[in-house]
This record gives C-alpha cells, structure tokens and sequence, in this order.
DNA sequence: TTTTATAATTTAACATGTTAAATAATATCT
DNA sequence: AGATATTATTTAACATGTTAAATTATAAAA
C-alpha cells in the first residue's frame, strides 16, 4: 500500500506538509530578500507598512503574523538601519506609531519587482486555479478550525 | 472589490497563507504536547523513531524537516531525559544511531492515541475529501518549485 | 602510506519563536 | 481624586531556525 493512501502517515502529517510546502516557497525569495540583508520577517514588515500611511506595534503584529517581542526586536533593527521611523501616538503615549522611512520607501520599491517577479514565476509554475483553489482551501482550514474551537 | 480578487494581496502572500494554516493547526496540537513537555519538535522526532529502529541523526533532520543544529539540540534534550539512546554506529564513527528508549516507547505510546483523536478531529472539521486534496496541493506545489528549479 | 578531499556531526553566533513577567500609560470604579 | 484594573509594549529566558566555521572520521588520490 502506498503512503498516498494512508493520509496519517509520518511523512503526511499536516502540520509537516504545511512546513514543506512553505520552506520549498520561501527558498525562492529568501536568496532574493539576503541580497538586500532583509529576513522574510523584516520584509513583512516593510510590505506591511507600505500599503498604510502608519501602523501601531500591535496593528503590525497581527497582519504580520508576528508576536510582540519579535516584532520588538525586528522594528528595532530597521528602526536602526533607517528603514523605518517610530514616533509616540499623541492620543495615548503607549502606543508607537510606525512608517517607512523614505529610504525604507525607496529599498521596497527597489525589491517589490523583483519580488512580484518571483511570484509570477511560481504561480505560473503551479497554475493560476490550483494556486486560488490552494488559497480556498487554507483559508478554509483556518476558518473551520477556529470555528471548532468555540 | 473583495481581496480575494486580488491573489496578491498582502494578507494573500502565500507564504503566510501557508504559516497561518500551520499556526491553526498547531494550535489544536501544542496544548496537548505541552502536558508532556514536548515541543512539537521533539514530538516529530519520537514519530520518526517509533517507525523504525535506529535512524542516524541525517536520516531524522531528512524526514523531520529540521536542520542540523537543531537537531542536535533536541536530540540532545530527549537523551539527557532519557527518551532516547544514542550509540555511535559500528560501521562508521562519524554517525550515530539513535533510537527510542523504553521510557520514551512507553510516553509514545500514551500521546499517539490522544494525538490521532486531535488529527481525526480536524478531518472531520474540515472534511476528508478536502484534506486530501490539499495534501495533493501541498506536494504538487513542492514538486513543481523543485522541478523549476533545475 | 601519507596527503588531500569528502562526509557526518557539532559548535558558534545571531535572528526569530514563545511564554511569562515587568513596565508604563490609560481607563474604570468607588 | 485616588485606588484598581486594563491595555500596549518591552524585557527576560530559553527553544528553535539558520548560516558559517570547526571537528572528527572515512574515502580517495598521490
């Protein structure tokens, strides 16, 4: 029997699946992003930040998918190379508020190409209807899981 | 327009699709390893031990997705607790064979269970034919970005 | 055989993930 | 207003991810 029929096999495990899938489409971008010394998480951040005009700490934490003291220490780091600029939100001094700086603007322009590019490349690779049915289908994972948890 | 138009919509990217399906997942899975103190790290490893007998540390960084440094440290981790055995292979002293122990067969034995009630859980959530459908997604789309690439 | 190359694994160094605790500012309650 | 609770964010501590370099053992070549 093959393994394609015993869907609870170690090598089909969901989660590991998700993590493969993943991994072989982040290795498209990542050689790409290190040219210009960005993590995926930090590029996140900057495509993030350039469809707002300013985000809050915690706004960005969850279209990014990341935890706060991650995101601590990555806006710290863009803060410093001068990619980004945070001031104190005037309306409560807790929160901070976060824009591209215009080297920041400047560095996703250059890169957002590029990117799109890449992207291209694999929709086109996977077809564009497996790649929106993929899109459906995950989303509606997410969607039934969350369901069934409350 | 509604985003889901727009494939490249930032909350579209598909690798944070992919992350969020994972992070869904997972979260039905984590609180159930965490009563064991198991990441599910070292949770993938005792899967992978408990279909054989014996792999050396390659084998597993293959088949669990972890890199060797990591690994290392998880393998390191589970030994000091006495999950599992590692003894250097007789053929060649650069490799070591790690297996399960019996203390770790034993706490294998009494997460499986639990852990395939979660799984099923969420095939009925989601519905088996779908499952199966995104799992053929999932490989497609490695293998096609794999093939890309060469 | 002795040098050289290759392979398996670990170590090092740093970024990120993750949970809990700390800090500081705002909101609520009495 | 003053005490208390809540909220936004950071810090701390440790596991994992990730790349490069170091280590040790085998294989290949001279």
């Amino acid at each position: 029997m093959k393994s394609s029929n015993n869907i609870r096999a170690f090598d089909h495990s969901l989660p590991m699946a998700l993590l493969r899938a993943r991994e072989s489409v982040m290795k498209t971008f990542i050689p790409h992003l290190r040219k210009h010394d960005l993590s995926p998480q930090q590029w996140r951040v900057l495509r993030a930040l350039n469809e707002s005009d300013g985000l809050e700490m915690t706004e960005i934490s969850k279209s990014c998918f990341l935890l706060m003291p991650s995101l601590t220490r990555i806006v710290q780091n863009l803060s410093k190379r001068g990619l980004v600029l945070r001031c104190v939100s005037p309306k409560d001094q807790r929160r901070s508020i976060i824009t591209l700086s215009d080297q920041g603007d400047k560095l996703f322009k250059l890169i957002a190409p590029e990117s799109e590019a890449l992207y291209s490349h694999i929709t086109d690779a996977f077809g564009y209807g497996k790649m929106e049915l993929l899109y459906e289908l995950l989303d509606e994972l997410v969607q039934k899981l969350n369901d069934s948890k409350e």
